[in-house]
DNA sequence: CTTTATCAAACTGTACGTCC
DNA sequence: GGACGTACAGTTTGATAAAG
């Protein structure tokens, strides 16, 4: 969530923006980025799309600063013009190609590993590396097969970490469609992923060969008890 | 300092109405 | 009939203040 000092820099920030400071704007800009850029990503599904929203939405909100009652924070004015440019967007995407998006439970073209947040982690193996970016795709392809509902009150929530308050206003629903949006898009993301994950749960922690001899003779040996050849029996 | 009480926010489940 | 939105209630969780 948007913090306590972050709140009252980004009032004297939109001070100087009115009066025409670029710089101000420069910052407040690299301020919102990543979360700007990841809503926008969450609806679109296209990091391309995405960017081009996002500065469609800045150039926007810099012409129309005038605009901004502070009845709400910066970071939600801002969050509100990002999700209005990315569904008009999809929009008229949908109408040019006349298709109902692309086969939801592929992976985008061009798709690329949304950062998450916190993502920096303590030093880790290149197999550690590789496991994580393997369950990052599995991610990445559940939520983007989610309906678009659920998708972007997901991301919102789960990955922008706003609050309940803040998703509902951002998007202009009450709170209550949020709390139920985000719990169905949370089972529909544990069923797509259990049938993604199901085959292989079966081989985690492999409890046979030598592990299970090993324990076999370890117990029998501490119970006194003689330990029979492995056919004998 | 630790424990307890309180409160707000969030989570979860359910019921019901609407729409396709 | 199924998907979805809305409303509501019960439960859980986390933060914080008060008491011992």
């Amino acid at each position: 969530m948007m913090g306590r000092s972050a709140a009252s820099c980004d009032a004297d920030l939109t001070r100087r923006i009115r009066q025409g400071d670029a710089g101000a704007f420069r910052v407040l800009m690299q301020r919102h980025n990543q979360r700007l850029f990841r809503m926008a990503r969450g609806v679109l599904r296209d990091p391309a799309d995405a960017e081009d929203a996002v500065q469609d939405a800045y150039v926007l909100a810099f012409t129309r600063i005038d605009q901004f009652r502070e009845s709400s924070s910066l970071a939600t004015w801002l969050g509100r013009i990002v999700l209005n440019e990315a569904l008009r967007r999809l929009r008229q995407r949908r109408t040019m190609t006349g298709l109902d998006e692309e086969d939801t439970g592929g992976t985008t073209p061009g798709a690329q590993v949304i950062p998450f947040p916190g993502a920096q982690q303590a030093p880790t193996t290149p197999e550690e590396d590789a496991s994580r970016a393997e369950v990052r795709r599995l991610l990445e392809r559940a939520i983007d097969a989610l309906p678009e509902p659920f998708r972007v009150v997901f991301t919102l929530r789960e990955i922008e970490q706003m609050s309940v308050e803040e998703t509902a206003s951002c998007l202009g629903i009450p709170q209550d469609t949020v709390k139920t949006r985000l719990h169905r898009a949370r089972r529909l993301l544990g069923h797509s992923l259990r049938r993604q994950l199901s085959p292989d749960l079966a081989g985690v922690f492999p409890f046979a060969g030598e592990r299970c001899a090993r324990i076999v003779a370890h117990v029998l040996k501490r119970l006194g008890l003689p330990d029979p050849p492995p056919d004998a029996g």
